[in-house]
DNA sequence: CATTCAACCAAGCAAGCGCTAGTGTGAATG
DNA sequence: CATTCACACTAGCGCTTGCTTGGTTGAATG
């Protein structure tokens, strides 16, 4: 078994995984399932992973760190101003989750099923993305563009943000960038100094 | 077994399976579990209800009625303005959400996991209260009170409030009133007509 | 007093679960 | 040519799962 997500098959697993664990639940999908979309037998499932958890782990892993690239991406790409870093942030929220919808939803739904080990490495992960949320709404509050609580804004607004993979349909007529600007304007439309 | 939620023993296994439904999820919650959390046998579940699937929806049944419910009363309790309403319904919608928490949480994380049966007839009850929503949203943009599309409005304001579940603190210092208004403020405030 | 009935129990079945042990490949490596 | 290595297979163990069956209570009902 390999620590790293490097192999190739790992790779495939992991994304085949993420469907799966998608349509049926974490613990509806069997070992058995996930190695016949492999075209496999399920024993040699393990010679990948060392147990059913830690598959688990690697698709939540695979999907937080993109959105950590893709938002430090976004943010060193756009100017400084705290509307655009605001835009730029929201927007690249919801290319990841709407991209990669698979493993971003089993992040939110399976979370809990991590066992105490993953959970520790992963919330690192998850912690740093969010400081560089808290980052930019400390801009926008700094700028006057939003007003409240700094930890109640940004809550708000990233379930706002996550609550789409529930109701968005990439066949519509939205892009998820309008999306992402739709809300932004919700909140600082006409904002002025109280 | 009963077709209503009416025995007292019924209500009270609905009770405790919600808790344990949060505690481990739906699929990790074996029936054994919840009779030994009874004092009964496995067995005598079956008495109450015709499967697993039932003790499900019995939960998601119970917590969007009480939904229901309360915020139709708040909305007959308070004044007919656009900004009263919004209040209330927010402060509602959060007073369900957290007293009624463990079947909230439940409805959100495992609907997935209801037949289509049981899903075609609670999707009524949803939708029900969805529409009262949309309702006063619908006021909110005809007041120019807020600004932006019907629909994405009222999806981002339902994530936003969903969401708290998530990191909402009951023994921290902020009331869920507070927390809906702080809300309501935040996509309200200063908003002129364009 | 006979009957009904909700509520429970004891015992267990059939199916499915995650995972292991031991073995066999064909390709790359020294 | 010998060895290693990633990858896969067969076969099944030990356990848990949801649910069923047939029978037993104690209280209410007529």
């Amino acid at each position: 078994m390999n620590v790293m997500n490097a192999s190739p098959r790992r790779k495939e697993l992991t994304r085949l995984a993420a469907q799966l664990f998608v349509q049926e639940g974490f613990d509806r999908t069997t070992v058995r399932m996930l190695a016949q979309e492999m075209g496999i037998k399920s024993g040699s499932l393990f010679h990948h992973f060392r147990d059913k958890q830690e598959i688990l782990a690697a698709v939540i892993e695979e999907g937080t760190e993109n959105a950590l690239v893709i938002a430090r991406d976004a943010l060193a790409r756009c100017d400084s101003s705290a509307s655009a870093r605001l835009h730029a942030m929201a927007r690249a929220h919801l290319e990841t989750l709407l991209t990669d919808r698979n493993a971003h939803v089993v992040a939110l739904y399976e979370w809990r099923r991590l066992d105490s080990e993953a959970r520790a490495h992963l919330s690192h992960l998850r912690d740093a993305y969010e400081a560089l949320w808290e980052e930019v709404i400390d801009e926008a509050l700094a700028e006057g563009l939003v007003h409240g609580d700094r930890f109640l804004v940004s809550r708000f607004v990233m379930g706002a943000l996550n609550w789409t993979v529930r109701w968005y349909d990439p066949e519509g007529t939205r892009t998820p960038d309008e999306l992402a600007d739709e809300l932004v304007a919700m909140i600082t439309r006409s904002a002025s100094t109280p």
